[in-house]
DNA sequence: TGCAACGATAGGATTTTTCTATCGTTGTTT
DNA sequence: AAACAACGATAGAAAAATCCTATCGTTGCA
């Protein structure tokens, strides 16, 4: 019964029975099968096929949610008993977008030093992607935009606020100024995130609001990329203050403040909104807490 | 994985091997396996044996916990499916206090008008084995006092107050007066509930307060015992007033307020707390506000 | 000392699950 | 238009799990 839930699950995910089958670890018929079973106790359609799969009923959707509270509360179930007996180990499944993958470490330091035996896994993701695995308790925990998208049925901690700041080399142009506007750094060649970022989406919106048509001379789905481009002096980007300083790029590169307007964005950790958490989420979100805390003060 | 879940549950309400694997339809050894095997999965030990059941262990106690989470959301996900499909069906099960019987039909009567298809098991139990019972979901409803016993996790709809009469002959010691006192009717010899019913133990505590032994003549686990008795004119009860009108009582004896104090206890539906609800639970605890607003209006 | 109640264990039958192989459709490509 | 490729359903055999009967070992009690 469990699995054909987690079936259903990996069926949400995948759209697709060969690879949710496949992301189960069984064969395809075995998937088909189990989902037909379902359908028989429940006396309900809850896929609709043709040929191939074309989405779920609505007897389908609600089951989906029922299977989602139900897997995930025998998920935390195992995790919370096995905690009480041997402390908190495990491992944390954690999405972040990429402007905000620098910041991961200054969660996951502090909390490996508080639980030595739990593992990390950090996965670069868009803002949508992270509420879609959150969604199917693919990950455990997500970094990302708390004001932009709607999020859905989670709990959210913020963390910090993302300011935007020029990125440049002193001899650039703008590349002496005490800050600039977005309207001047719309006409500057650039390096940005590929449009499916949100911070690009952000980018362009504030570029364009200020009279500006975003053209980038370089995209990238990867920081790392822009990151080693503007290291040579020779490039541009707008990135978020924090995430400049973190990767220790302003020391050769000036990070000059874009005002007028002075955007923010506030980024938090997004956990599944479960009562009661499991054992690791709630160690993560108090971890959270912690360092919102003391980036506030600082 | 949810059928071990189920053994557990029966375990904690028979503290018996034999008798919780026959309360689940399989043999003793099958259950004591699955808790077994339950154990290994969690890598702890649940159930504290010494040739016998003594109790859980803390793991134990909390893996419970869960468990009746998860069966129960389980069975919710089934009802509320199937009922999507073919609107109310299925079989709602009521435990009253024998003193809220009568009231039992105040709230199935429009229940049924509204929902045809949906058929009732009503039983009479004690205020302490509804509570026991709601815990591990063998029963969707009680119906008992709200403001004695504490609760556990429950959600409660007040239903009205039992107010308490002293129900004689005309011509029997008191039965021409207006009103009578505790202190009066502590003199009076007696049919009573028997000592586990709570009723008992209030008018007990009623009848000490105003200087009373409370001995009854007769005792009974069942109000239509006191009922029949009374009915033939020669014995006296002390009784809410809204089932000795229910049962038309009145016609016959007399039905005296009983004053200082004039006692009074709210009498409400208790269904397990669960978000959300199933649809039979749901639909009973409107039709329960329902009957609640109605009687208090009239 | 004997007995009865209780839960654990062993071994075999049954049921359930899962796999491999293949079929029937549908949509796409040549 | 024909061939092909992708997808999900089906059939049948193999493997695994579940469950039952019978019995044992321990403990508490007469």
């Amino acid at each position: 019964m469990l699995d054909k839930l987690e079936y259903l699950m990996a069926l949400s995910r995948e759209e697709h029975f060969g690879r949710a089958a496949d992301s189960c670890g069984v064969t395809q018929p075995t998937l088909s099968a189990g989902i037909k079973q379902l359908e028989e106790q429940l006396g309900v359609l809850l896929v609709r096929r043709g040929s191939r799969f074309i989405g779920f009923t609505p007897e389908g959707q609600r089951t989906l949610d029922w299977a989602r509270r139900i897997v995930s509360d025998s998920r935390a179930m195992r995790l919370e008993i096995t905690a009480l007996k041997k402390g908190l180990t495990g491992r944390l499944k954690i999405a972040a977008i990429p402007t905000a993958l620098a910041m991961v470490a200054a969660i996951t330091t502090p909390f490996r030093a508080r639980h030595p035996d739990v593992r990390f896994t950090i996965l670069s993701q868009t803002s949508i992607q992270i509420l879609t695995q959150l969604e199917n308790l693919e990950i455990d925990a997500g970094i990302t935009y708390l004001d932009n998208e709607p999020l859905g049925r989670v709990s959210t901690v913020p963390l910090y606020q993302e300011r935007y700041q020029l990125l440049t080399a002193p001899d650039a142009p703008l590349g002496d100024r005490e800050r600039v506007t977005w309207a001047e750094v719309a006409r500057v060649p650039l390096c940005l995130l590929t449009p499916d970022m949100q911070n690009r989406r952000i980018i362009d919106h504030l570029l364009r609001s200020a009279g500006g048509n975003p053209q980038p001379t370089l995209e990238s789905n990867s920081v790392v990329v822009l990151f080693a481009h503007v290291r040579t002096g020779r490039w541009a980007t707008v990135m978020p203050a924090k995430l400049a300083e973190t990767l220790g790029l302003t020391d050769t590169i000036r990070a000059i403040p874009i005002v007028e307007p002075e955007a923010m964005h506030t980024i938090g950790l997004v956990v599944p909104a479960r009562e009661p958490m499991t054992p690791l989420t709630a160690a993560l979100v108090t971890e959270g807490k912690r360092v919102a805390k003391e980036m506030g003060e600082a």
